[in-house]
DNA sequence: ACAAAAGTGTTAAGAATACACCCATGT
DNA sequence: ACATGGGTGTATTCTTAACACTTTTGT
């Protein structure tokens, strides 16, 4: 914090990334961007961009994000910064630092102007080439994620406010790619006292209607016991 | 990534701080230096300064805690990245970004030469008075190691190579700051296989010696199972 | 012999796992 | 009536939590 240079410093370049999250059909999907100049031109990368002066990362990651994809944070369900990553080669003007905040949401939509670049969701078990260390990212935004659906009520940023108890399933082994037991998944989970029955039913074909469900709460809060 | 900024691109101040953890006599310590200038001129603060153009967040660390504290990073146990901060005013020229790292480790001397700033060790339950918000930062990282001695090994990087089982669970309570029962503590610890018995004893005074544990290994590395 | 910390085991309650059939609906 | 996904219970194993006395040593 002392002067370690005087007048002269200059700071490295500052940059956003954010890797935007949400289940599509019961696949794990990342929001990508095409890059329309180089470095890297035509490959796919997540959206960010600079940080300016005067903007914290958080704005920066708000703004970027809004304009190279035409979606707006407030409409995601849940958003939390990840990590710095230093990056050796990131930007052609030099060393550069990465700012990177991950962001959950159900039925988020990128707007298809052609200003944007091209932004779409990527299926995460198939990605396209990638610019920079963005798979390296989106693996970590992924691991992320994984570990903390396990001991917070994370899960209710990927899902709709109302939801039957195999929605709910299905979007655990979405994040964890792999399959839970349903009596055990629902005895357990009930028993964490996370959300609660409503009157309303989901019909949906020839079967059965499911109970609908929803989370007593909409914010991130620890759970009770840890989960699988 | 795109040329959001011509070249007139400035990028916001960038600065590096570290909150060096260590246990001395079963409580938990800080490093701290006192200010010698403004702002916040004789206060208390985390080690750390700029980050030079061309030099990794790490670099900038390793360096600003060796200048400041004579701390030299290698001899930390463990350390890692922790957030990063935006702080309004937490530079008189204006917006800056604090990317902080957490480090642990044992016997860590601070250089008392006049050219650092008066480094020292804080117990971290009688805090002085901090600059900008470094108590915030210091309770984000307490917060980070509690969680983090509960999913993996890291309190290894807490405690000398050889250690008695009392010395290990001193070291959990510690920085958990609550007391645990010794048997059911044994039992559990044991049998999640990270240590292992020595031919050593730890005599110390009128009583019974203590078998001398070593840790299996010295790198972080996840629980079977979470603990407490 | 005594003071001090090391070391040790059992029981009871709760949690995790494995596993298969009936229910309510639409066509 | 049948196909489809919704919904439910039990037995076993493992984990946690509560709890007090004996052992070994130095003085």
């Amino acid at each position: 914090m002392e002067d370690m240079y005087e007048d002269g410093y200059t700071p490295p370049i500052l940059t956003v990334d954010t890797v935007i999250f949400q289940i599509i059909d019961d696949e794990f999907y990342v929001l990508l961007i095409k890059r329309a100049a180089d470095p890297f031109k035509g490959a796919y990368a997540l959206p960010g961009g600079y940080n300016a002066i005067g903007e914290t990362t958080r704005e920066a990651m708000e703004r970027t994000l809004l304009t190279k994809t035409g979606v707006n944070c407030a409409d995601l369900r849940l958003v939390e910064q990840l990590y710095t990553f230093d990056t050796v080669a990131r930007d052609p003007r030099g060393h550069a630092v990465s700012v990177t905040y991950m962001g959950l949401g159900r039925d988020i939509v990128p707007a298809e102007s052609d200003k944007t670049q091209n932004p779409g969701f990527f299926n995460v078990r198939e990605l396209p080439e990638l610019a920079y260390d963005h798979k390296h990212i989106i693996e970590y935004a992924h691991d992320r994620i994984k570990s903390k659906i396990t001991y917070t009520n994370a899960i209710f940023s990927l899902l709709p406010e109302l939801f039957t108890l195999t929605q709910l399933q299905k979007a655990y082994e979405t994040v964890f790619g792999r399959e839970l037991d349903k009596r055990n998944f629902r005895k357990k989970f009930l028993s964490l006292n996370l959300i609660h029955e409503t009157s309303e039913l989901h019909r949906d074909g020839a079967h059965r209607p499911a109970k609908l469900y929803r989370f007593n709460k909409q914010e991130l809060e620890a759970l009770a016991r840890s989960f699988d």
